[in-house]
DNA sequence: ATCAATATACCAGAAAACCAGTAGATAAAA
DNA sequence: TTTTATCTACTGGTTTTCTGGTATATTGAT
């Protein structure tokens, strides 16, 4: 019945972690590892000529960081699913690799049955992320809005167009009212941002997702 | 053997998309609507007392933007799983709603299908997207970065310090160079991401995910 | 009705950023 | 080797932002 089962291609530069996977997947027939590389050049090399269903990608190769080497993969071959692959879990990595595409992310001491899992489940289109990942992702939410200041309507109003690029004069012609005003509400967003100057503010301002 | 269906909540301001995914679901025997809303402060009130296994939540409320609202039942009920609802698709809300907590997307023309494939994935603890959203999210990254002018290994680096509200002078001794330099390089950098000061050029740089 | 928060407004001086134009040094690619 | 890109640096002038104060009108909530 399985005739086509799914072409698999490990990345990860700690050969240890590949033979664990290897061994992992050896039961599944649905499965088949069809390589491994340790490092980004030779995986793009081998995505030049050839290609795959699926690939385990660890974030911490030696030659290519992780993040920049989804949107490579992906820029060659757009159909590849990828699973992210790590042994900690910082949120805003995984963040970036979401926004960068992966389908899926593994913490590396998944089990079997969640390797499996993963790896058909985004064959078949669709996301995987673990329970502990969501909860990783989930907290790391509610840490950045916990300490936020709160800002008043007419602040935020005025931090989005300082972000546009408005000056303190433009900003005070379009609401109509005095340009002083505009300084006082600016200086009140970075006393509450905690920044000295306009650049840092919008930089936190977006962190702290406040635009 | 359904003896426990999966309790869902609708939340649209729209009471003819009420009725259709209520007729979609009339069938399925696995899934109970247990309420519908029409606005955001109901729907919260709702959560105070009581909760469900599932919200199907328009993006376009009345009262309370969709993205907030997300975070704001997450804070009060952080096991229920939220599929959010729009008619269109613009990336730059889908993408802040997943931030937000998400665990799914679905487009108001929906089958039926997708409608309770959705909603047991997302059940059982997965996030779905289905093709098209994840179409409209790939597009929304290469999008970003295909009109990304190119910045030298040297402006990347001046344009993170100032994003750290770094000053002229204090990139200058930072890197031991001109501050006239540097000068040089901030005014490149806002030629290239054609923006005209700083807080802007931070604003475009992490869109532009050069940050 | 009263209090706290918000939005408004001002002065004045110092610091920093922005604009326009030019140009030498170096390093990498054609 | 010539060209091209990058990094470096300057003059001189204008605009904007930042800092440290102060202060009144308006609004919302108790």
């Amino acid at each position: 019945m399985q005739l086509k089962p799914i072409n698999v291609v490990i990345v990860d530069d700690h050969p240890m972690v590949i033979e664990g996977l290897k061994t992992l997947l050896a039961g599944e027939t649905t499965i088949h590892i069809k390589n491994y590389f340790t490092n980004g050049k030779d995986t793009l090399a081998f995505l030049e000529k050839d290609t795959c269903d699926i690939i385990l990608l660890d974030v911490n190769l030696p030659d290519i960081n992780g993040v920049e080497m989804v949107g490579m993969i992906l820029n060659k071959r757009a159909n590849i699913g990828i699973l992210g692959l790590s042994t900690y879990s910082e949120p805003s990595i995984i963040n970036q690799m979401i926004r960068n595409g992966v389908k899926g992310y593994l913490l590396k001491n998944a089990t079997s049955n969640e390797l499996v899992e993963a790896i058909s489940q985004v064959h078949k289109g669709r996301f995987y992320f673990g329970s502990e990942i969501q909860k990783i992702l989930a907290d790391s939410v509610s840490q950045d809005t916990k300490d936020t200041p709160k800002l008043t309507r007419r602040e935020k109003h005025i931090l989005s167009l300082i972000a546009e690029g408005k000056t303190t004069n433009n900003i005070a012609e379009e609401l109509f009212i005095s340009p002083l005003t505009v300084e006082t509400h600016r200086r009140n967003l970075m006393q509450k941002l905690e920044v000295s100057n306009a650049a840092s503010l919008i930089k936190v301002a977006i962190e702290k997702k406040l635009i």
